[in-house]
Formats: structure tokens, C-alpha cells, sequence
RNA sequence: GGGCUCGUAGCUCAGUUGGCUAGAGCGCACCCCUGAUAAGGGUGAGGUCAGCAGUUCGACUCUGCUCGGGCCCA
């Protein structure tokens, strides 16, 4: 057994692949119960790095550690393929080759079809780059069979998720404000989203009020105290301020005094270029909000915000005419400051024109920023969206894909970029003068995270899966285990017919998941308590198509029977066909005149001609895909899914803390729209990796080579990668440190030192128990007053630890278990002291045999409990151990389960001798300043205490002195405490060096104990 | 700004329902061994438990705030 890891983990993986592991596993487990665990797909692209390394190593320890437990362990590995990652790179890619100008003379299919070819290659060529490195990371999966989510039968697969999403009625299309990146021209999920440090104009905007009179009403104004002309010279509020002896002459009207100004109502945004959209202005109708006057003008503000918005402005003469209460404010209208009339909205825009320009009530006002006045623009924000759907105002966007005004702006913004609409708008509104007071801002804002750029709100028409609003209903003509469902889900416990939302059914869904650790149940819950309905739609080549057709009318038809027939399409041919056939083609499997969910006039419609029929432009969220894995590659692959207990549920998911908002709950919420449960038992969750000050890893390091996997098996050896996982506190972060790899190392070969010495004292040793074939010693024959029996029984509790330890996915127990086992209880005590025997005694003696037994139990049982962990390494010392030749193909580690008890029996009297040695070692320490600087220099006298007398035997004070190391030891029941003796003017024997007393000259003239003597035949 | 989470010796971590002088391993220092030797054994020195305040007879443990990280959001 050699240490050279870079050299031999090669040689292990060929042996392995050799054997077929995976495979063999796979028969020899048949029938057994088994442990179903799911691999969260990685993105396929870049080469794996740190985060992926810990994630694969945990994955590997479950899949192992279940395996070796004799569980029939099935593990398919997975790629997320398809997305904008990969599209982004080809098309930067392309451009640089020179090919962009050829594609854009291509009809859009034609294009798209050509950039799907060139994503599908770069996908493939990291899922088999991925592979490789995984492999070398020694983990033991389905490689040669992974699930892709590009491939026809997954993607067929997740079109019937969808498919039976539609039947619930929990998709919907929409025109609703999403993220929207103007950069790709797509809609973005959650998790495409950056936030970064931004500058943008900060504005505080006054919009005129339409009737004056009906502002001043809500005031409390009565027409009778309207200001004189004569008093606007301030005449009365001159004497007033004098008789005050005001430095400061304001120049306000007096209190219940009417002005004469048209009032504003003042609003604050940060994205003026909004403006041209703001159709409503939002108060809360709890707050006060005071009638101002701010240097000549009548301003309506929040009064709480008074003093912060006129200090930053440095207005000087502010005074506080009225106040009212938000309700009293709710109807008035005002005038768009530069829009004149109302925009021509869209036929989808829907609403009604009359309703704009109103101020309107909304509890999400706060008083934190601005001006407790909020600009509403219900086409560009979700809760601007929400109050627009409440109050009937259209979803107005004058946006473009592109990020430019379309025709509906006024004139001077028409087809301008929203961003340098932003200077235009400002400067606009202080020539204008409604500009009460502009500044830089600098605030975090969401990003698109492969262009780097900001993203906008935009309102667009989107497929949506229904969270928030519709119910779940599993009443339906569900294709999908249909009774199974029902079963599941009508129960007494379980009314999910009864009204649930799917966000509150996943909020109870939760309730039934293990997490680990536990806190990961409140973070999935605070998530999905403020999940918006999920958008599903992109707007891009490389995904999956979502199955929609479009009539000449504009009309949309996607129904359940529709959605299963392309899906049959996809299955045979991929999703390629969405773009090389065309809708006749794509529904050969569909007939329009048998489907229920079509309307009878659309019925008719499109049975009289498929070829009319429009293909959409839309493409699934990856998300969808990979949140439909459940299903698609696991139901696929024959997960059941059909027990009303949900014991055929997968049992882990095992992914970083990430993934509550990501994977996680992206796959629950299809799972329980389609099968009314949760997909897994158990949620595992790890942290990510940081440097050694706790700060976020990043990628330019200057060290960064180092921690590539390359280089981290060569420089270190996976095996020891692996042992340092298995050391780490994986829930927290996870510090990372080159450093900290090789105080790994040292560890590592702490246990491979152990081994090795074992394996070398079993050169001679033959283990059966056959008397004349073997040496085996029955180990019911062992005393239990011997080290042998005692070092067993630590063995067994180790094993006991260990196996706990790794049911609870808790590899740091188990990993601290195996080395102190290893660094004491073998190193430094047992091993120790059974050096003398092992050297020294006859060969065939029963009392080495009987140890030699022990060691072989030990190194055996050892590369058992190492094995999920220090795969290489369990495996080479296992063969060691079973002598095998370099070309035995049969013998390997992990076929194997982890090793019974042995049961042994040690005397209880262990506990005490062990204390008593250890106060003897004190003494020995003691006695290096009297010159016996070698404990084979002395020897000891305990007290006999009761529970020592079992060992008060001559085998037994063999077995403490060697415990100690010492020469000789014994127990005498008059003696308080330890009792030293100095042998150094005591014959030593020269073979085992030890002063016994029984050394004397032997006929060979050598000077030998008796043990000695008897073992190298002299007398 | 919000939710969840972490902060114990130089390093990696334990510390059970609040209760003896806060533990282990590594590393370090010193010593032994030289038949596990690019090994092995022994001994020892290291901590205002992030900070502040509170509850309590008693707080590393409970509460609040502050500081510094992480993930996910806004």
C-alpha cells in the first residue's frame, strides 16, 4: 500500500470501472428496500469548482454510506442544459466567428434552430467535461445514464407536467410588469436577478391637481376665507410674523386661510422615466398627510415627510396650512405633468381610460422614503399593478423589447432608450417647472445577471403557474394517478379540495418534510409566504417551447389534450420540431374536434384548419424544467409516486441553502399541483464556501488555480478532498483554505498510517478459522481481560457511532469517531502495546494469533466504515488485507456493507485499569527527571483496587505493562498509589529490550527473557 | 431595508433542558523512541465563549440591541 494518491486513484477508478460498481451494485441489491435519492442538476457549463466539489462529496457520502448499509441505492446524475447561461455564451461565440450576420438573414425558426444546434453542442460538451471531473471526484453514479433536461424524453415529460398544470387550471396567460431585461429582451426569473449599487435620478415631482377647490374641500377649506388679492402681499401675515418678532417674514397665508395656488400633490421616484406610464397617484389612507406651503407653492405631502423632503430641498419658507387624514384625499384628480389627455392604450391593456389620474388608496405606502405620495404606474411595478388591476386603470406600457418608447409617449420621447429618457424627463420637468428637487441616488438595484445590465419592470403578456389566487381542485379528469391523488388528498387530515391556494398548500405541505438542520423549514416558509404567482414564460431559442398556439384572431389555444400531443412530438423527435414542423405537424396527435376544453366555436375553428394556427415564441423557465425532475427523470425512471402514506417519495434532496427559494420550492409547487404532495421526505441543505476571513469566495483569487479540481487531485489526492468534506460543519459556511486542505492531508495519513501498519503485521496471517488452513483465534475464545477483547469492544461502539452518524448525515461525527479511533485507541494505546507481542512472541503463539485475529477484524472492519469517505484508500487497504493480485477483479470495498458487531466480550474492569494506567503515566512522567527517561527503564506497582483483581493474573500485568510500556507491572493491594520502580541496573534482553526479570544468559550466550528464549528455541 | 443563519483557544469544531476549574483534535513548544521511521509515543502552554445591556442566586447557554460574515429577497 502506497501513499502516492495521484498516481493510484486513477488505477483505482479503472479497477472500478472494470468491475462495473454501479452496476454490479444494482444486481446485488435487486429487492432490497431502497433509498431513493435525487441529484439537483447543475448548470452545464464552466468546469466544477469548490461549491460543486463539497456538493458531490455529500451526494457521494449518502449514496455510499446507504449502499453500504445494504439499501438498494439508485443514483442518476443530472444537467440543467438548457437557459440563457449557454445561449448568451454561443451567441457571443457566434458573433465572434463572424456567423451573426449570416443568421440574421435567416427566418426566425430557421435562426433559432441554428442556435439551438450550436447550445445543444456546448451543453453536451460540459455534461461529458462534468462527468469526468465528477468521476474523479471517485463518486459513484448512473454516469453512462444521466438525466438531461435537453433530452426528448425529459422534455416530452415536463410538457405533461405542464400539461396537467393546465388541467388544474393553474396556468394562465397575462399581461403583468415582470422583470424584463432590455438587454436580451426577455423576461427574467427571480433567480436571473443581481442586485447591485445603482445611480439613478432621484425626483420629487409635483403633479398639479385638476380642481383646486375639491383639494382645498378635503382640507377642510371653506370658500369664504379664499385669500384676497390684496393679502397675497402679505400684508396681515407681515404684522402677524412682526408681533411674533420673526426675523423670517413667511410669506404664507394666514391659518384657514385659502391661497390662491392650485395645489400639487408631490411624488418621489427614482425611475422618472416611469412617468410617462403614471396613470395614478397612491396614498395611504391611514396617514396624515398636511397641506404646505414650500416657498410660494401648495403642496399636498405625507406630514411626516414634511421636514425630511424640504431639508433635503433647502426650501425656506415652509409652513403647514391643513392636514387631513389619507381618505379624505382618495378621488381627487390631478394633471399628468406632461401627458396630455389620456395615452391610447392597447385593446390588452384593458381597464377603463376614465379612471386615470386619481389619487387612489394603498396600504404598501410607507412614509420610509419619498414623499407618502406614490407614483403608480400600473405597467411598470407589481404592487402599481396590483392597485391598477383594484381600481380598474389600464397596464399601460410604453416600452419596447428593447427598453425605447413606443408611439403612445408624447413626442419628444418617442423611441427614445428609457435611460436617457431619464435625463430628458428631468430636464423636461424643471423647465416645466414641476420639478420640486432632483439628486443622484445610489441604491441597490436588481440586474440581469449575464449581461451585467439593469433590468426594468415591464409589463408583458406572460404564462403564469397560479400560486396565489386559484385553488387547487383535484377533482378533475386528472391523468395522472388519478385515484392515487384522490386518495392522497381527500383524507380527514387533509382537505386540499376545500379551498387552498397552492402557496397555502405548499405552506402545509412543508409541515410533512424533514428538513436538515431544521431551520431550513422557517426559511421555506418566510419564502413562500411572499411568492408571487411563478412566470414561466421567456422569450428566447434555447428551452423547451411552451406548447401555444395562436389563431389569425390572436386567440390562444393551449389546453391539456394539446399540450400531451406536442409532448408526444417532443418525446419521439425533440424540441427541436417546435421549429422545423409546423403546427399541422406538431399536432398530429391532437384532435380539436374531441377536446373538451376547447370552446364549441374554437372547436370548430381550428379543426377546419391546424394549418392556421400560429406556433408561440415562448420558452419554459428553465426552473419549470429542472422543477419538474421529480417527475420527469424520477417518475420516469419509476419512482411511483402512488402511495397515500407518501413512503414512495423520494427520500433527499441534498443541495446548498440556496435552493429553498431555487429547486426546492420550484419543484413542490408543480409536484403538489400534480400530485397533490410533496416530491421528497427530506430536505438537506449546506452552505456555501468562503475564504478564510468568512468573505464570499471570489472567483478572480489570485490563488485560484490552486482550486480547481485538477489541481486539487493532483496536489492533494481526492481521497483526501474527500476526508476534509467529511470534516467540515457543512450546514454554515464553509471556510476554504489551501491550508486547511493539507491539515487535512496530515489527518489523512494518520488513518492510512494505521492501516498500513496493521496490514504489515498480517503478513504472515491467514484468516480463516479453519485450525489447518487459517490462524484465526475464535474470538469467543478471547479472555476479556485481554487488550484484544477490550480494542473490540471499542470497536463496536466505534461502528455503532459511525453508522448513527452517518444515517443522520452527519459525516463530521463520523469523520472525528474514525480518527480518534485511529490517532488513540489504535495509534497510541492498542497498537502500542501489542507491538511486543507481534515482534516477539512465537509466530504461531496463541497469543499473537489471537491479536493478529484482532488486527485483521480491525483493518477489515475499518475500510468498511472508511469506505464511503476514503474511497481509494478503504478500497487498496481492503484488497491489501484479502491479499489481492492487481488483476482481481472481484474483491472491492464497496460491494461490500458495513461490518457487523463482533460482539466480543471485555471485562467491565477496563474503565478502571484505564484510569489507574493513566495516573501510572503521570508517574512515568514524573520519573524522566530521575533519569528513567524510558519506560522500558521501568516498572509499576498499582494499587489493587477491587475491580482490578480479574487482571491480577500473570497474562494480565503482561497486559498492563505493555499497556504502559513499561517492563514489568503488577498489582499489590497495600500500596496507596503508583509505585515506580527503576530497572536500569536490570538485565535487558536484547531482543525485546525489555527487564522483566526472567533475562539471564541463554545457551546461544545471548541475554533473553523467557518468553524470548522459548520463542527462538533456546534454553 | 426584510427573512433565515453564523461568530467558543493560532486553526477546525464539541459544549445536551442555564449550574463543578469551558472540552477535543490539529498546529506549536519541550521530552522519549529509533523494529510503523518522509513514521511512533509522552508532557505542556494557549480562551474577557464577537461587543453591550437585561432576566436570574447563577448566562457560552435565555431576551434585546450593536458590530462583523453568509444565503435568499426588496
Amino acid at each position: 500500500m502506497k501513499a502516492n494518491l495521484v498516481q493510484n486513484e486513477p488505477a483505482s477508478l479503472k479497477r472500478w470501472a472494470g468491475v462495473g460498481v454501479y452496476k454490479r451494485l444494482r444486481n446485488e441489491r435487486a429487492g432490497k428496500p431502497r433509498f431513493v435519492f435525487h441529484d439537483g442538476p447543475p448548470y452545464a457549463n464552466g468546469s466544477i469548482h469548490l461549491g460543486h466539489l463539497m456538493n458531490k462529496c455529500l451526494k457521494d457520502f449518502v449514496v455510499r454510506t446507504k449502499s453500504m448499509q445494504g439499501l438498494d441505492v439508485p443514483y442518476t446524475p443530472g444537467w440543467d442544459c438548457h437557459g440563457l447561461p449557454i445561449e448568451h455564451k454561443v451567441m457571443l461565440e457566434m458573433q465572434e466567428k463572424g456567423k451573426a450576420t449570416k443568421l440574421a438573414t435567416l427566418s426566425d425558426d430557421q435562426r433559432k434552430v441554428v442556435v439551438r444546434r450550436e447550445c445543444q453542442a456546448y451543453a453536451e460538451k460540459y455534461v461529458k467535461l462534468h462527468k469526468e471531473q465528477m468521476t474523479r471526484l471517485l463518486t459513484l453514479a448512473d454516469y453512462e445514464n444521466p438525466y438531461l433536461t435537453m433530452q426528448p424524453a425529459y422534455e416530452g415529460a415536463t410538457l405533461e407536467v405542464l400539461a396537467t398544470l393546465l388541467e388544474r387550471g393553474l396556468v394562465y396567460r397575462q399581461l403583468k410588469p415582470v422583470h424584463w431585461s432590455p438587454a436580451n429582451e426577455t423576461a427574467l426569473a427571480d433567480a436571473e436577478l443581481e442586485y447591485e449599487d445603482r445611480e439613478d435620478p432621484s425626483v420629487y415631482v409635483d403633479f398639479e391637481a385638476a380642481d383646486a377647490g375639491a383639494v382645498y374641500d378635503a382640507f377642510g377649506y371653506t370658500a369664504e376665507n379664499t385669500e384676497s388679492t390684496e393679502e397675497e402681499e402679505g400684508e396681515d401675515t407681515a404684522a402677524s410674523d412682526a408681533t411674533a418678532s420673526s426675523a423670517f417674514k413667511s410669506k404664507a397665508p394666514k391659518p384657514g386661510t385659502r391661497p390662491l395656488q392650485r395645489p400639487c400633490f408631490m411624488i418621489w421616484t427614482t425611475t422618472p422615466w416611469t412617468l410617462c406610464a403614471n396613470l395614478a397617484i397612491a396614498v395611504n389612507p391611514k396617514f396624515e398627510y398636511a397641506l404646505v406651503w414650500i416657498d410660494g407653492n401648495v403642496t399636498v405631502l405625507a406630514a411626516d415627510a414634511v421636514a425630511r423632503v424640504t431639508a433635503k430641498a433647502k426650501s425656506e419658507d415652509v409652513v403647514v396650512l391643513a392636514r387631513a387624514t389619507g381618505d379624505r384625499l382618495l378621488g381627487l384628480r390631478y394633471k399628468h405633468p406632461f401627458v396630455e389627455g389620456v395615452p391610447v392604450f392597447p385593446k390588452e391593456a384593458g381597464g377603463d381610460p376614465a379612471t386615470c389620474y386619481k389619487v387612489v388608496g394603498a396600504d404598501y405606502v410607507t412614509l420610509e422614503d419619498g414623499t407618502g405620495l406614490v407614483h403608480t404606474a400600473p405597467g411598470h411595478g407589481a404592487e402599481d399593478y396590483q392597485t391598477g388591476l383594484r381600481e380598474k386603470i389600464p397596464v399601460y406600457c410604453p416600452v419596447k423589447e428593447n427598453g425605447a418608447y413606443d408611439d403612445s409617449v408624447p413626442a419628444w420621447l418617442r423611441g427614445m432608450n428609457i435611460w436617457e429618457a431619464n435625463k430628458s424627463v428631468v430636464k423636461h420637468l424643471r423647465d416645466s417647472g414641476h420639478m420640486f428637487f432632483d439628486h443622484v441616488f445610489t441604491h441597490s438595484y436588481p440586474h440581469d445577471w449575464r449581461s451585467k445590465t439593469p433590468v426594468i419592470f415591464r409589463c408583458t403578456e406572460q404564462w403564469f403557474v397560479d400560486v396565489t389566487r386559484g385553488l387547487v381542485d383535484f377533482g378533475d379528469s386528472n391523468k395522472f394517478n388519478r385515484a392515487e391523488s384522490q386518495v392522497s388528498v381527500g383524507g380527514p387530515t387533509r382537505v386540499l379540495n376545500a379551498g387552498l391556494t397552492v402557496k397555502d398548500f405548499a405552506l402545509r405541505s412543508i409541515d410533512e418534510v424533514k428538513f436538515v438542520p431544521e431551520w431550513g423549514r422557517n426559511r421555506m416558509r418566510g419564502m413562500l409566504e411572499s411568492r408571487p404567482d411563478w412566470c414561466i414564460s421567456r422569450q428566447r431559442a434555447w428551452g423547451l417551447p411552451i406548447p401555444a398556439f395562436f389563431l389569425p384572431t390572436g386567440e390562444v389555444v393551449m389546453t391539456p389534450a394539446s399540450a400531451r400531443a406536442v409532448s408526444r412530438v417532443f418525446r419521439e423527435q425533440g424540441s427541436d420540431a417546435w421549429f422545423t414542423k409546423d403546427a399541422a405537424e406538431l399536432l398530429k396527435h391532437y384532435d380539436p374536434a374531441k377536446d373538451e376544453a376547447l370552446t364549441p366555436s374554437l372547436r370548430l375553428s381550428i379543426a377546419s384548419s391546424l394549418a392556421s394556427l400560429r406556433k408561440g415564441n415562448d420558452i419554459l423557465d428553465v426552473w419549470f424544467e429542472s422543477g419538474s425532475s421529480w417527475y420527469s427523470c424520477m417518475k420516469e425512471r419509476g419512482q411511483a409516486f402512488t402511495k397515500a402514506d407518501h413512503s414512495d417519495a423520494i427520500d433527499l434532496y441534498l443541495e446548498g441553502s440556496d435552493q429553498h427559494r431555487g429547486w426546492f420550492q420550484l419543484s413542490l409547487l408543480p409536484a403538489l399541483g400534480v400530485i397533490g404532495r410533496p416530491p421528497f421526505k427530506t430536505l438537506l441543505t449546506h452552505g456555501f464556501m468562503v475564504d478564510r476571513d468568512g468573505k464570499k469566495l471570489s472567483k478572480s483569487r489570485p490563488d485560484a488555480h490552486r482550486y480547481e479540481v485538477d489541481s486539487l487531485c493532483t496536489e492533494f489526492g481526492m481521497d483526501v478532498m474527500r476526508w476534509w468534506v467529511s470534516s467540515l460543519a457543512y450546514e454554515n459556511d464553509v471556510k476554504v483554505d489551501v491550508e486547511l486542505f493539507g491539515l487535512a492531508g496530515e489527518s489523512y495519513r494518520k488513518v492510512r498510517n494505521t492501516l498500513r501498519f496493521m496490514l504489515s503485521n498480517l503478513a504472515d496471517f491467514s484468516p480463516s478459522c479453519d485450525g489447518s488452513e487459517g490462524h484465526c483465534v475464535p474470538t469467543n475464545q478471547f479472555p476479556p481481560t485481554s487488550l484484544d477483547a477490550w480494542v473490540l469492544r471499542e470497536f463496536d461502539a466505534l461502528r455503532d457511532t459511525v453508522v448513527r452518524a452517518y444515517n443522520a448525515f452527519d459525516y463530521q461525527t463520523a469523520h472525528k469517531a474514525l480518527f480518534d479511533f485511529c490517532n488513540t485507541t489504535l495509534s497510541a494505546e492498542y497498537l502500542a502495546a501489542v507491538k511486543d507481542r507481534l515482534y516477539c512472541d512465537k509466530e504461531d503463539s496463541q497469543r499473537r494469533r489471537r491479536t493478529q485475529t484482532t488486527l485483521w477484524d480491525l483493518t477489515d472492519g475499518l475500510c468498511r466504515l472508511l469506505a464511503p469517505i476514503m474511497c481509494h484508500t478503504a478500497d487498496e487497504a481492503f484488497r491489501a488485507l484479502l491479499k489481492c493480485a492487481p488483476d482481481d477483479m472481484k474483491s472491492c470495498v464497496h460491494l461490500e456493507e458495513f461490518p457487523s458487531p463482533t460482539g466480543v466480550h471485555a471485562h467491565v474492569g477496563w474503565n478502571a485499569l484505564f484510569e489507574a494506567a493513566k495516573a501510572a503515566q503521570i508517574e512515568l512522567e514524573r520519573a524522566k527527571s530521575r533519569g528513567i527517561e524510558n519506560p522500558l527503564d521501568a516498572g509499576v506497582t498499582l494499587p489493587l483496587a477491587d475491580a482490578l483483581r480479574d487482571f491480577d493474573t500473570p497474562d494480565g500485568r503482561v497486559e498492563l505493562a505493555d499497556l504502559l510500556g513499561v517492563s514489568r507491572a503488577n498489582f499489590d493491594a497495600s500500596v496507596k498509589s503508583v509505585v515506580i520502580q527503576d530497572l536500569r541496573d536490570q538485565p535487558r534482553c536484547e531482543r525485546s529490550w525489555k527487564r522483566d526479570g526472567t533475562v539471564k544468559q541463554r545457551t546461544d550466550g545471548g541475554m533473553l527473557t523467557d518468553r524470548d528464549a522459548a520463542a527462538v528455541g533456546v534454553a
